[in-house]
DNA sequence: GGCCTATGAATGAATG
DNA sequence: CATTCATTCATAGGCC
């Protein structure tokens, strides 16, 4: 018998897998709640032979009980920022209002706030907020670009090759 | 005097396009070119400079641009690469080949490419790339744990009551 | 029509 | 802060 999630044995051996250095994430089972058009259920985690290559297959339940063992205090869903509006919002709100990179003192303290609407953790709010800022800052520099494009444009097409 | 392809002021990172220069291996200089006044070259000086410049494809991305705008999230069209079957089979090609995450010069080349038998952007490529190398990487991971696991044995020990 | 797979796109979680 | 990677999301298209 060979159980999934344990190593008895030195039977497996994450170090046998140098793709594998990386800290797995957890695997968040598939919301049962969806959408009403859709009728996919996706709803269990039982290991299925014929969907060895699903979402939430042995392998992936493997994984995911492997980094419960690793990890304490792990959460089991992708992210509470974004499966919670309210806490979504909540630092959507604060980013609005300045927020940028918070202080571990601040990142507590919103850590302690959004635990009201569910399992978080502080680490995800930090990443939540240097990953948001990053990608503001991309959408930005994104709209710079498409300024400059625009000049591009202008200096082309209608400052040389017009009139 | 807006220099596209330049950093001038640091207002501009090529970062902030990932779809126009992704990999940028920060260890190993690239070749260094000869550097030209044109505002539109490709040439690179110092590996630091090629990763603030890398490629471009300025109109590529400002399509892109104007699409995000348009629709996000717009899923209308399958795919670029896979309606065509010159396109798919020139980059598996190149992933056979060794290319895994092209220089932003690769992915314009190849891009430039692609767009005699399509409209493609060079956004496209890069997924494709990043998509490609990770699920090579995830089917191997699967077959591995599965050897590991001994697979093999559930398949032949169920039907044949191995003791 | 429902279900499944393939895949472009996006995001969380790190690492450099 | 830039870069990378594992995983997830969303959907087109095929199959029955």
């Amino acid at each position: 018998m060979w159980m999934v999630g344990y190593n008895e044995g030195g039977e497996f051996n994450m170090a046998d897998y140098p793709f594998c250095g990386r800290k797995l994430r957890p695997l968040m089972p598939r919301p049962v709640l969806v959408p009403t058009t859709s009728p996919n259920n996706t709803s269990t985690i039982t290991p299925s032979l014929n969907r060895i290559h699903g979402g939430n297959d042995l392998f992936s339940q493997y994984h995911h009980n492997l980094r419960q063992q690793a990890s304490v205090g792990d959460h089991s869903k992708r992210s509470e920022l974004n499966n919670n509006n309210n806490s979504s919002a909540t630092v959507e709100e604060l980013y609005r209002r300045g927020t940028r990179t918070p202080y571990a003192e601040q990142i507590q303290q919103i850590t302690a706030q959004l635990r009201k609407f569910g399992k978080i953790e502080g680490k995800n709010v930090f990443y939540w907020f240097q990953n948001h800022k990053a990608r503001e800052r991309q959408k930005r520099r994104r709209q710079m670009f498409l300024v400059k494009m625009g000049f591009w444009r202008v200096l082309f097409s209608v400052g040389f090759g017009e009139k």
